[in-house]
RNA sequence: GGUCCCGUCGUCCAGAGGCCCAGGACGCCGGCCUUUCAAGCCGGAAACGCCGGUUCGAAUCCGGUCGGGACUGCCA
């Protein structure tokens, strides 16, 4: 039997960090066992579901890299990835169950329902002791599943291992609501069996509702799907990852320059490994090692360092001309400007020293800026720190004046020229040329001084150097 | 309260009875390199929650305990 495995977002949100992995997970199960991986819309809340939120999860998706299956076919009725195209469907489930006795209507009042919840929790017992089919008979109201108390509800969880739930821990459930609308467990559950789903992949948060939904599958005639329960993800607080920890939607990481690449491969490292090494891993080889039966049941931490480190390695893994591609907009928007040729080589020529020192591709654009943009503010803490000292003025005055005699600008050329100065007067090389440094690249940090004064141009260094000289009180 | 899940370095993972006085990665500390910052290289600190049991032998199996989490809606 071939796999299939889906994930269902609602569209209610971004994607968010968490739903991005499990996506991932079923992703590379669905490739692995050359299966197929379905995307499902869960937006039967129609009062919180929007176009927008539904845009941003499939481009987010598809920007990872997940490729999903279109027009499988599937096995019910109203064939749709859609569930609020199945209204029709869900009801017609639901009064089949009825009709056959699974299930019931239900005309209670929530206060009523409210006190036996109440006593249940009163008496230390599980709501499922008294939320039970009521004596008299309705034709009206929520519909209910009957929990039939014969077995426990027992299945083997590809991550957990056997897991077992008694009857009587569960209550009827409402599948059906009274204004006809289905609730998630029959929707989602309704969808599974239609569309065949033989593996359902998801947050260890569903593993409570897992009984349930077996109930309801085998209700309607069919076998349930296997299991796995993924570790949920916490921010490094500790709690559940939530929006005011870092960032939760994934499309956030993609606007901030992070690479899908590492992203997903940090993302597959959350409750998986390749190996007991490996980890720096590409799809391919995630494909071919993945399963769902060695992902771990332990939580996990969700680590920013670690994700930025790992962008980092990308990075610097790029080819010099793809850096170049994807760096451009990151540097313009640094610079403030969109940049003609003639500007972008300079840019070029330190390119490589650039990609290097690069974790976000934005922090590129800011480390290059001094190429384009004259600033009359230097970096306090640089200044205070380099340009205060003894012999400043000196040492600037004397790098000009060499460099002026410099006429084949190149960093190979410029830089006998400035160490035979530090040498010539006696200085080291830290403390000659972080002056120069600063009043070049208006902060003590930057990429290396030859090739930055390389690139920017005899001209323009010439003229930064004596800027900054009428920064400094005379010698 | 109840049900269920989880418990190896700060964090992510490896470990499925002897290969483990526990291995890899991020982070951290120290060093080398070095014009700054990175990168790179070398080295270091850092964990089997606790108590019993099974066994010649336990991080690995069992029980208990403690701790954490999820769920407990006519939300998903």
């Amino acid at each position: 039997m071939t796999v299939r495995v889906r994930i269902a977002p609602s569209p209610t949100g971004y994607l968010h960090v968490g739903t991005a992995r499990a996506a991932l997970f079923n992703w590379l199960y669905a490739r692995h066992k050359g299966g197929v991986f379905i995307v499902r819309i869960d937006d039967t809340d129609r009062e919180r579901s929007t176009p927008q939120f539904e845009a941003d999860i499939l481009d987010s998706l598809r920007w990872l890299g997940l490729d999903w299956d279109e027009g499988v076919e599937v096995g019910g009725p109203h064939g749709s990835y859609r569930q609020s195209d199945r209204y029709e469907r869900y009801r017609e489930v639901a009064g089949q169950l009825v009709t056959e006795g699974a299930a019931y209507y239900d005309n209670r009042s929530p206060e009523e329902l409210e006190e036996l919840r109440a006593r249940a929790q009163s008496e230390g017992k599980h709501p499922g002791h008294y939320i039970r089919r009521a004596d008299r008979a309705a034709e009206t109201g929520a519909i209910r599943l009957s929990i039939p108390q014969d077995a426990p509800v027992a299945f083997d969880d590809l991550v957990r291992g056997a897991v077992s739930f008694e009857p009587r821990d569960i209550d009827d459930f409402v599948i059906l609501r009274s204004d006809g609308t289905p609730t998630y467990h029959l929707a989602s559950t309704v969808d599974d069996v239609d569309y065949e789903i033989t593996h359902v992949a998801r947050g260890e948060d569903l593993l409570p509702s897992t009984p349930k939904h077996i109930l309801l599958a085998r209700a309607m005639g069919a076998t349930e799907a296997t299991y796995a329960h993924l570790p949920l993800l916490f921010g490094t607080d500790g709690k559940k990852l939530s929006k005011r920890f870092a960032a939760v939607s994934l499309s956030v990481y993609r606007d901030e320059g992070y690479l899908a690449d590492a992203v997903f491969n940090y993302l597959s490292l959350l409750g998986w490994s390749l190996d007991a090494e490996t980890t720096i891993f590409s799809r391919a080889e995630a494909v071919a090692a993945f399963d769902l039966g060695e992902v771990s049941s332990n939580p996990a931490v969700f680590d920013p360092e670690k994700l930025a480190w790992m962008n980092g390695e990308y990075i610097r893994a790029l080819s010099p001309d793809r850096f170049l591609e994807l760096v451009r907009p990151h540097v313009e928007s640094a610079v403030g400007r969109s940049l003609d040729s003639a500007e972008w080589i300079r840019f070029e020529s330190i390119a490589g020293l650039v990609q290097e020192r690069t974790r976000f591709l934005p922090e590129a654009g800011e480390q290059v800026v001094f190429l384009f943009a004259d600033f009359d503010e230097y970096d306090e803490t640089s200044w205070g720190k380099v340009m205060t000292g003894e012999g400043v003025a000196g040492i600037i005055t004397e790098a000009r004046s060499r460099l002026e005699t410099v006429d084949d600008w190149r960093a190979e050329v410029i830089e006998p020229v400035l160490r035979g100065m530090v040498e010539e007067m006696g200085i080291g090389a830290a403390k000659g040329l972080q002056p120069l440094r600063v009043a070049v690249t208006g902060s003590s940090v930057s990429p290396p001084l030859f090739e930055s004064m390389a690139a920017l141009g005899k001209e323009k260094t010439l003229e930064r150097l004596e800027r900054a000289l009428g920064r400094l009180p005379s010698p």
